[in-house]
DNA sequence: TAGATTGTTAATCGATTAACAATC
DNA sequence: TAGATTGTTAATCGATTAACAATC
């Protein structure tokens, strides 16, 4: 299996939500129509499509449900992930509640927080937890992956914190850069940085 | 101005957040430590800080305060762009509540939602007004940006109803594509991608 | 001075597009 | 049959990296 681009990952993504819902009625489906919903070249839909092992119909295009199934089968939809949640202020808690999570294969188990309003609450089921308890929760249940949603004046430090507990994966929602060791991986969900882009290709 | 790629924008505001809190404390910092940080080639964080107009010094570097408020004047941040945004949800929500947002010059003006328990109701000071009051809005102050915060199930709904208010350009947060007219923009601001590059880089 | 670090060129690498034969 | 659409190759385009002279 080739490793696959995040540029890949993205596109397939999107196809798959076009499957999912834009094109639900259908039963197939044509590199055009893909194409032309998302602003992309054809050929480079069928390439993406070719990748995970689909083949087309002459004069058919893809056969939707196939073409779904081993989108979710390439990007591994069914591979649930654990992941803790580190901040239960508004976008922890969107993030928590954020309904589809589960369906691409993110399990969230917990939320840690400092705040002792909320320590105790629960978040669409899931509990909220002192942040102190994290060292203890990552070496009990082997979790190592956390979604990063506290203010960005204390992300460096809950996330020393967090790596001194033993996390290895941070998906940061703060808009910071984190010193981490090499051991550690970061993935920047960088909202800021969708704005500007789509800033700089508008006018009004 | 050259146009300047969506690459680009990104690495740029990931070096504003480093020069923000990451280096705050220092006055100086080299392409090497930037590119450390964020895993890159120390010639291409040069490059791009070439495209801002700034030059470096020998021996030490970048000022601080000079390539930050290149790259701020580079991507725009004080051409403050207004926009509303649909679904008073969890997610609208916390947009709204996104502290730092207005510093990169997204002013959010208002909410707009169906649900009349919400109708009437402020978020961090911005009224929720009637969905169906968006077409006099849109109207009214001229403003063409729509966040699209909604749930998954109604967004195509939803949109159809915004373009025809007028609406011009997109951010769309649901994990959905939209059919659109050629004279609007969508943007996918695609969460569930970006967990799937993460869960394809990592191993645990 | 020696070392650090820039700015920039040329080389490389990877991603996208164009084109088209195959065929349903 | 004629038209639509795939799968794939070769060409193009753009982005990244390596290398290094310049110089503080």
């Amino acid at each position: 299996m080739t490793a696959i681009s995040n540029k890949i990952i993205n596109r397939l993504t999107l196809y798959h939500c076009i499957l999912k819902y834009t094109a639900k009625d259908q039963t197939n489906i044509s590199s055009f129509e893909i194409a032309d919903l998302l602003n992309l070249n054809d050929s480079l839909v069928r390439k993406d499509i070719a990748l995970c092992g689909v083949l087309g119909h002459k004069k058919q295009g893809y056969f939707i449900d196939d073409l779904k199934k081993a989108i979710e089968q390439k990007l591994g939809f069914t591979e649930h992930k654990e992941v803790f949640v580190i901040g239960a202020g508004n976008l922890g808690t969107a993030l928590v509640k954020y309904a589809d999570f589960k369906d691409y294969g993110i399990d969230i188990l917990a939320l840690f927080d400092n705040n002792v309003d909320k320590i105790g609450q629960e978040v669409n089921g899931k509990r909220v937890l002192a942040l102190k308890k994290l060292e203890d929760l990552v070496a009990r249940i082997n979790v190592k992956n956390v979604i990063l949603a506290v203010p960005p004046q204390v992300a460096q430090e809950v996330t020393d914190y967090a790596v001194k507990c033993g996390v290895r994966f941070i998906w940061n929602f703060t808009p910071t850069v984190l010193k981490v060791p090499k051991s550690v991986t970061v993935y920047y969900e960088n909202i800021v940085s969708s704005f500007m882009q789509m800033r700089n290709s508008t006018i009004s």
